[in-house]
DNA sequence: GTTAGGG
DNA sequence: CCCTAAC
């Protein structure tokens, strides 16, 4: 089928603060749009088209901002109206501290050729309150039909916002085919021009979905170079009560999860002032589970699965996904109350800060209230960015590069570039380009049984990464990146000049299918600020994290001293220093590991615990059951201590 | 904020 | 692990 989605282009990439979107409902849509249709316009052309209106963008505001930062303030282009000077401290790229560093270096080299057809495609004059969308049929190379209808909108209102929205969406006529969505949006709100202040947010998310009803979450991250701030100034009056408010708040992720905070825990253990760590987390944790976040699903998301088409499908794969992590399925569900889901990164301190730090107050109204208007002096940074909406129709046929590149050239031609796109599938990392999604296991006949034990699909050949690559047939701008961890294709800007920001390379990371989150993002230079992105979906699970016989031991060791009623104080006592064990984390592993002691050794699995220890586990929980039941109202129970318990093991 | 339990 | 009710 071809199907017409709305390219709602969004980001506006580096021309301001970009704020959540209004209800669809709501957004006007108005006079200043456009509609052009071409059938006979190649797919690439389009893409090159758009991307090459953003490459103007980027160009204009990357020049300006490089070399004249403040100078530009007063640009006679309309957009510089808008544009927001940056301070050289906001311009600082976050610290990551991704393993995606080193890419961000690499910066691919365009040919000049294309940049003109970039160029070309798009009328300088026309960058301003225009909206395309063009409809267009090309033929690859395996014959399919791609179906591309691009919209890009584009309004803004002189000196006050843009408001960019893109929707990308593809899809073939071939029978068997992959269809992955990749939805994001943002939206950028700057207020004038002044040294005030104006605030950013952004929204990351994305999805993808196959033809068969699979739902995975993919994200779009920008990698550590890319992580501009963009101060906003405005001319608003300043308020004081807000800007302190806002003060030292930082949003730069909704990812709770020990992997989110690693890169930065050191940095924030630094400063006395700020929160620790396991404070941080406790926050965060909460402003995961904040009604806040819940509060605020996309409104692509929406659309997405309104569509009858869309809810068939993603039904007829929730049903079929038993086995499946459940992560995927959370955003859908927190999407009930319709609104647009961003991450927000308010930064008022240096950008060498965390972008981990969460915004206690401030978060709460920013991301409710939009509270733009009222928050002087704030300065917020983007850490990601959500790419408005893409659907993309690959046979199973494709290989995992193709996909990959696919997915490259449909963002990078939104982006404008320096996107990076990885596939994760049902946790691992799918680094063989070679393969074809089939063998990957990303099939469309995919039998939900085969989720629960290693598909059949041949193991990931290293060799991959450093034998031969297919780089010879990609795409000239698309070029691989030679870095280890990564092979994802990396399209960046053509010329250093072009850079979408001040040196700073909007590298973005798709991780695409992903049924389930990366597991072990501990070394989260693997995994870049995108796996946050991948909670940024609202409250994305957290990664499993399965309990080591060492913390088997401890928990049971507090457990029998502590009794099983006072998690809170297990938690203190043997996991004090374990910020991803909460109270509750423990009481569920008690409960779990009750369970496993009765059950047979051949029912159990996972990491095998010594019978020693569910012997004891087995033992505590009688004692205290017994001994919870006896005290009730009573003073509080003895600790099972080494006597007790003996004595009990004995009895 | 904690607990307890179902999912 | 998540989510909630209940305290």
């Amino acid at each position: 089928m071809v199907s017409k989605k709305r390219l709602g282009y969004g980001f506006s990439g580096y021309r301001g603060p970009v704020i959540p979107r209004a209800p669809r409902s709501i957004r006007k849509r108005g006079p200043h749009k456009k509609l052009v249709e071409d059938s006979q316009l190649c797919a690439f052309e389009l893409l090159a088209a758009v991307a090459g209106k953003l490459l103007l963008e980027s160009e204009s505001s990357a020049s300006s901002n490089v070399a004249e930062a403040k100078s530009q303030l007063g640009s006679s282009r309309d957009r510089n109206e808008k544009r927001q000077p940056r301070d050289d401290k906001a311009l600082k790229s976050e610290s990551f501290d991704h393993g995606s560093c080193a890419e961000s270096a690499f910066v691919p080299k365009v040919s000049v050729e294309d940049r003109n057809l970039f160029n070309k495609g798009i009328p300088q004059a026309e960058n301003d309150q225009v909206v395309e969308q063009t409809a267009v049929h090309v033929s690859s190379d395996f014959q399919q039909k791609l179906d591309c209808d691009i919209k890009l909108g584009i309004s803004e209102e002189k000196s006050l916002d843009e408001n960019a929205t893109c929707k990308i969406e593809s899809s073939n006529f071939i029978g068997e085919s992959l269809n992955s969505k990749v939805e994001s949006g943002s939206e950028v709100q700057s207020q004038d021009d002044k040294n005030r202040i104006g605030h950013l947010s952004m929204a990351n998310t994305s999805t993808v979905n196959d033809s068969i009803g699979e739902y995975v979450n993919t994200n779009v991250l920008s990698n550590p170079e890319s992580s501009v701030k963009f101060p906003l100034y405005r001319d608003s009056k300043p308020d004081a009560l807000l800007k302190k408010c806002y003060n030292n708040v930082k949003v730069g992720t909704r990812d709770d999860d020990e992997n989110s905070f690693r890169c930065n825990k050191s940095s924030t253990k630094s400063r006395p002032l700020r929160p620790q760590p396991s404070i941080l987390r406790h926050r965060m944790r909460k402003m995961m589970t904040s009604k806040y976040w819940r509060a605020t699903p996309k409104l692509m998301d929406y659309e997405l699965y309104s569509t009858s088409e869309g809810m068939k499908t993603f039904y007829r794969y929730r049903k079929s996904m038993h086995a499946r992590e459940r992560c995927e399925q959370a955003p859908l569900k927190k999407r009930k109350l319709s609104d647009r889901s961003f991450s927000v990164a308010i930064d008022q301190e240096q950008s060498s800060d965390s972008i981990f730090n969460l915004p206690e107050k401030a978060s709460g109204a920013s991301i409710k209230g939009h509270a733009k208007a009222k928050d002087p002096n704030v300065t917020f940074s983007i850490k990601s960015f959500k790419v408005p909406e893409l659907y993309i129709d690959v046979p199973e046929t494709a290989t995992v590069g193709s996909l990959k590149r696919t997915v490259v050239d449909a963002v990078a031609a939104i982006l404008g570039g320096g996107i990076r796109v990885g596939v994760i599938y049902q946790g691992k990392k799918v680094r063989d380009d070679q393969r074809t999604l089939q063998q990957a296991g990303i099939s469309q006949c995919a039998n939900p049984d085969n989720l629960d034990r290693p598909s059949p699909r041949s193991p990931i050949s290293p060799m991959t990464h450093s034998g031969v690559s297919n780089a010879s047939l990609d795409p000239p701008l698309v070029t691989k990146s030679d870095n280890v961890d990564n092979n994802e294709y990396i399209l960046s800007p053509t010329t250093p000049d072009n850079k979408l920001t001040d040196g700073a390379v909007i590298n973005s990371k798709a991780l695409i299918p992903a049924p389930a989150p990366p597991m072990n993002v501990e070394p989260l230079a693997a995994i870049p600020a995108n796996l946050k992105h991948k909670r940024s979906e609202m409250s994305q699970r957290r990664t499993r994290r399965p309990f080591s016989v060492t913390e088997v031991e401890a928990l049971v060791e507090a457990v029998e001293t502590l009794g099983t009623g006072r998690w809170r104080d297990v938690k203190m006592r043997a996991f004090e220093d374990a910020d991803h064990r909460t109270y509750v984390d423990l009481k569920d592993k008690w409960k779990t590991l009750v369970h496993t002691a009765s059950i047979s050794p051949q029912q159990r699995r996972g990491e095998p615990v010594p019978h020693e220890l569910l012997d004891r586990v087995l033992s505590a929980h009688s004692y205290w059951s017994q001994h919870q039941s006896r005290q009730h109202g009573k003073h509080p129970a003895d600790p099972l201590n080494v006597d007790s318990r003996e004595g009990i093991l004995g009895a």
